[in-house]
DNA sequence: CAAGAAGCTTGTGTTTTGCAAGTAAAAATG
DNA sequence: CATTTTTACTTGCAAAACACAAGCTTCTTG
């Protein structure tokens, strides 16, 4: 659990893996969350997980110099961590509601 | 998500409940635990797990003025996360062993 | 090609952390 | 019952992480 927590272990990270759940690619698509990041953060903490392998950044389009960011198989096995929390928090939070089907 | 992460998306509040879970009880308890939880960190995060409502204090003995930390049920719904981030870890670092069956 | 947007980086002040040390009360010991 | 030891913290301080704002290059688009 602690090398687990060395890689997600904080406030950002689990939510911007579920924004890469959801669909996010760009950066902008994260700084646009709800909760709102500060972007030098995001950078670092997406910076982190190409570093630990949970995500990778591939070209956006054939010619151009901009890339897209998703989730490889290490950072979508983390589904069942990220859909357990959002029922933790969806029965003993009151007043949540649901993102992620 | 976002709601949950405010009670426990740190480094150590895991940690702590992890230990509640496998029969820690006192502070010392978790003070001993291989990762090595600074102790003003430890104090914080019980207080904070005590406000939230995930643990709760008893007391150790009939007459004595000491106390026990104990899990919730609140606290204790936890258990799917803990497990799922467990999991991640065996799975996914390697070199990690199971502490919690 | 000018204007705007995307994708960062830098700077600054505040908050949180990690480590060591100290303290007061309870429990164990002689 | 006096003394030592353990328990359960709290305090102080340096270092790291954080939040916020601003700036600065590429890219896209009219």
């Amino acid at each position: 659990m602690s090398c687990a927590l060395d890689w997600f272990g904080d406030r950002w990270t689990l939510l911007v893996i579920r924004d890469l759940m959801l669909g996010a690619t760009r950066f902008k698509d994260f700084a646009a969350s709800p909760e709102g990041i500060p972007t030098n953060i995001l950078s670092d903490r997406l910076a982190r997980l190409v570093e630990g392998g949970l995500v990778e950044k591939v070209p956006a389009g054939p010619g151009g110099k901009r890339f897209i960011y998703q989730l490889t198989e290490k950072g979508r096995a983390l589904k069942p961590v990220v859909l357990a929390i959002r029922d933790w928090g969806l029965a003993w939070e009151p007043g949540t509601k649901v993102l992620l089907p």
